[in-house]
DNA sequence: GCGACAG
DNA sequence: ATCTTGTCGC
């Protein structure tokens, strides 16, 4: 497969990534998430108020996947269900948290940063692995961090959401900062290590993926209502 | 050539 | 990500 055109293309993409201080307030927060189950996509967002957490709205939607899951290269996959997911919100969020890499990418273009640029809206990518740039292990507690860095730059920041429970590799995704990312992400993380926006998106999902997904039961009920 | 490698 | 039950540990 030929990458570089698609290298290309996020390399422009990242010109667009802004990466400011978020103004004003934020009133909902979302969290995105995307289950596969055989050639399906499914793409899920839940929309909470902020910073109460209690939801307000959500939405889901499927798509066949077309592209491959390449590191580096995950948006080009899950872009298109999740702008379709997007689309069907009623209540349209202020933030968006993203389960992946921000601008702590080799072209600084995870894809909370594409996501985020693509919409227009802010986005701040919450990964549970590494991906790229040096780092070092924070120490334990909730709030410690070090940054993930880039040479001298810094794009990210790997953060303890909890104690004793591995960090998480925070960045920027489109217009916010370094210091948004921790305080916004630890603002919406309660009892586990998952933000509870984006584990909530990750439990819909997949229960989107197990009930819609699996073959044809559809069919089947189809078939034996005719022969009943 | 070798190791790394979001979901 | 997905395939999958019970189980070790804070």
């Amino acid at each position: 497969m030929r990458l570089d055109k698609l290298i290309k293309r996020q390399h422009k993409l990242a010109q667009r990534v802004r990466i400011k201080k978020i103004h004003g307030t934020i009133q909902y927060i979302a969290g995105v998430d995307v289950a596969q189950k055989a050639e399906l996509l499914f793409g899920c967002i839940g929309v909470f108020e902020f910073p109460s957490l209690y939801v307000v709205d959500e939405a889901f939607a499927q798509a066949s996947s077309t592209f491959p899951y390449i590191p580096g290269f995950l948006s080009f996959r899950e872009i298109p269900v999740i702008v379709k997911t997007y689309k069907k919100l009623r209540k349209k969020p202020d933030l968006i948290l993203v389960d992946g890499q921000g601008i702590a990418h080799p072209r600084r273009l995870g894809l909370a940063s594409h996501v985020g640029v693509m919409l227009g809206v802010a986005t701040i990518g919450c990964a549970k692995s590494h991906l790229y740039g040096d780092y070092t292990v924070p120490r334990l507690g909730r709030g410690r961090y070090t940054y993930i860095r880039d040479g001298k730059k810094r794009i990210g920041i790997v953060l303890r959401t909890r104690k004793n429970v591995r960090p998480l590799f925070v960045s920027p995704g489109n217009l916010v900062d370094m210091s948004d990312c921790r305080n916004f992400v630890l603002a919406s993380t309660t009892k586990y290590r998952i933000p509870e926006p984006l584990r909530y998106a990750h439990t819909m999902a997949r229960e989107k993926a197990r009930e819609l997904g699996s073959v044809d039961r559809w069919s089947f009920y189809g078939t034996a209502a005719r022969i009943v």
